[in-house]
DNA sequence: ATGAAAGCGCTAACAG
DNA sequence: CTGTTAGCGCTTTCAT
């Protein structure tokens, strides 16, 4: 790897008129900038990154901590931050929480010490105090959270609409006739799941049925299923209805009721949450919500890169919302 | 951002004893390090990575090209090859080629310039001159290869055992009595579809069958399906099983056919590549073969760390060849 | 038009 | 036991 040194000595001139010749600086002659240039490009000079930050004191490095990447949600999210971010002129460095706090502080700690200019993080779901970021917050690290969010943390937020989508769900599922509609939802410390369920609960209430408290079953997985088959199975002849937290979920207790000789949508409707890919690839294909992970990704990064470059504004943050929609399909 | 030289001036002493004390190095005395220490501790002092890279000319930074992130195979070597990275102290900084050769070009370049330690890179589809890798290689930057490779590209690769997965195809569908098996491939360009193509013929050879031309159909996805649906359809009548080159191509193939009258697996049995999840969630559930992508990833980790802590010995590179699995489901 | 010097944050060889 | 100095690669003010 070659320097500007190394270029400067080779060509008996000085390391800082090798810089301004680079760059075509107009104080550098002509004949010197082509020299260089020429030099430069023939020896393969590349700029150093690393010290080009550290003179800068800015990285041009996103840092995005997200709990896994196998996930077609979080995989779409990092493909929009990717693509967005490059664009900008902007590297990624990922880490992986693993739903892990522990992790999670980890992780945040490494990117600070990597100076990146700031950082996208959709907190963990098993992360129970924040003070990790509020302390990175209050040092004036940007720092954008996405999909999880925490509402104590006092910075800019990108979040997809789950009051919505669980307004949406319920509407649907009561406009087909359905009024017995059973929850699947996630644990309440879960923000995203929390804001499903009071979108479940308020779409019932708008349409006058009683919410009832036994036809909530905190299950937001297919082993979460399983667990919870007894009680699923013992409601589901009362019931006419269900909207689980994910499609996975959803997926996972529709082969449970199909198994148990329960028509689906016949007897009971399902919808999910997410639109993954497998939705419309079961049998029958699962009515969802939708929740555009890439749009979600870039603008994360839009939010982000504006923070950095403008001068930061204290308590001026902003939350940005992403639209849901729902997406018709058999199961229903 | 507190830097060492704060520190120093902060307690009266030199950048080097709070360097020194730091590390606990045993030349500072007790008292000192206690001082320094606690101190630090109290401003909070972070080390800057950016600095240490610099001057160590080491930046524990691992450089990751993939062609796309949303796809679950790749999703899942991500994963693994942060899992191992994260634990190894290193760091990862993701680029997404898109399967464009250009983009690829700029991301190795990218990377170089951040002076990452060593290369990830899964080769882009649309890739046709390896020159930029070869240079690299050249250069002695540490590349290795995971999947995708290149024959002519001289250095280390963890592959699947994609020729094996091809194999396994064919003799599960002749065992099960299958003697007229259409293949669908992916084009000749793409190593990987290359393998397995070789080894569905070698697989028919094996058993005495001869190998057809006009029954391997260059279709590798789902709008693949759809535009050679009028040759699939023509041919179905006549085979009674079908090796897709992955699962979505598969599930694209056994709609197709069901949607025509086709009984799968009675009429025709067929098998996919990959192991996606959506594989055991379709119905009839897909027999396939496991690639276990996150092992893949850990793998090219592994070789790459290696790499790095090994004095480099020319010409002594490695392939490893990662098993793959026969995963027999309804549909064959 | 070019060079010298300082500094970004850190470490390590060398001095004392 | 601690400090000085130099240097990793680059930019930029300030000379000349």
């Amino acid at each position: 790897m070659v320097s500007i040194n190394d270029i400067a000595k080779a060509l008996g001139i000085s390391a800082s008129t090798v810089s301004r010749a680079l760059k075509s600086h107009p104080d550098i002659s002509l004949e010197t900038r082509e020299l260089v240039k020429a030099y430069a490009a023939k020896v393969n000079y590349r700029p150093n990154a690393l010290a080009l930050s550290l003179k800068r004191q800015r990285s041009q490095t996103i840092g995005l901590i997200i709990p896994e990447i196998v996930h077609h949600f979080f995989s779409s999210v990092i493909s929009g931050i990717e693509e967005l971010a490059y664009s900008k002129g902007y590297r990624l460095i990922i880490c992986q929480s693993n739903e892990d706090e522990a992790r999670e502080r980890i992780n945040l700690q490494a990117l600070i010490d990597h100076r990146v200019d700031g950082i996208l993080v959709s907190v963990s779901k098993h992360t129970e105090k924040y003070d990790h970021f509020e302390e990175a917050i209050r040092d004036g690290i940007p720092i954008v959270l996405f999909d999880r969010a925490a509402d104590m943390l006092n910075t800019d937020k990108v979040l997809v609409d789950d009051y919505e989508g669980g307004l949406l769900a319920v509407n649907h599922l009561v406009s087909k006739g359905r009024k017995r509609i059973m929850h699947l939802a996630a644990p309440e410390a879960m923000s995203v799941g929390r804001q499903r369920r009071r979108g479940y609960i308020d779409g019932l209430k708008a349409h006058g049925i009683d919410f009832e408290k036994d036809l909530i079953i905190t299950c937001d997985s297919r082993d979460g299923v399983l667990e919870n088959q007894e009680s699923i199975l013992k409601l589901a002849p009362e019931i006419d209805g269900i909207f689980a937290v994910n499609d996975n979920t959803a997926i996972s207790v529709i082969q449970l009721l199909s198994a148990h000789g329960f028509k689906i949508p016949t007897d009971i409707s399902v919808v999910g949450f997410g639109n993954d890919p497998i939705a419309s690839l079961v049998s029958p294909r699962l009515t969802t919500i939708d929740q555009q992970g890439f749009t979600l990704g870039r603008q994360a990064v839009e939010v982000l890169i504006h923070r950095l470059e403008r001068p930061t504004v204290a308590g001026s943050n902003q939350t940005r919302v992403i639209g849901v929609t729902l997406q018709v399909r058999e199961s229903s």
